[in-house]
DNA sequence: GCTTATAATAAGCCATGACTTATGAAACTC
DNA sequence: GAGTTTCATAAGTCATGGCTTATTATAAGC
């Protein structure tokens, strides 16, 4: 699997965005998170898994308990893939613009 | 499923971006995309489907024919998505900085 | 040291999703 | 209008994914 198609993936479940927004908003241990979801402990160590593979999320060890947080870079290549479509776009809208003139010269 | 569940999700799969992908570069008909592709054309067809579902792409009759084309403001909600932890993650660092100022003045 | 708390992994279940072939329905081409 | 092209939908198959309970390993606390 690509790592973008493992970014989009991560982010596609609901569960998984709730996760990485709780922990965008504070970083917390798993069993935190799992008092505070509606799903077991072990879904949402599933669901850190598949995060960390993203690079969505990142954790520490600190005594029994382990902290995750967001991976501060880890939405970085999902604004790259977004911005290229932009770049497309205004291209796009640039040469219907030139388009125009063109007509309008002529 | 919300909508942002269903545009996240029309993203994670890479038949689906390739075809998203191409029809940025140009607008084309269902034919054209599975002949280019390595899946059927219903394939194809399913794929459009939910791509015009997400709002990321739309479609319009020419003949027997139907020309898809991106949907210009379809990736607007995601950008949104991702500016919200872009403003976060810039609140978060704000206010580690004054974390740090404050020490500094007591 | 024994118990308790925390988190990861294993195993199994069930729903969903991506694909296929087959078919049907419009619309063009001659 | 018969044949052809184009596309969508139906139906079925197979793999994957998200969840559960059960279990194990590590660290804390008394």
């Amino acid at each position: 699997m690509t790592y973008e198609t493992r970014l989009f993936a991560a982010l596609a479940d609901p569960t998984r965005r709730a996760i990485f927004e709780r922990l965008a908003a504070r970083g917390q241990s798993v069993s935190e998170l799992s008092r505070a979801m509606p799903v077991s402990q072990p879904a949402i160590s599933q669901h850190l898994k598949v995060l960390k593979e993203a690079r969505l999320v990142r954790d520490e060890p600190a005594g029994a308990r382990r902290i995750y947080s967001i991976d501060p870079g880890g939405l970085g290549p999902l604004r790259q893939w977004l911005d290229r479509f932009w770049i497309e776009q205004l291209a796009a809208f640039q040469s219907k613009v030139d388009a125009v003139a063109d007509r309008e010269e002529g």
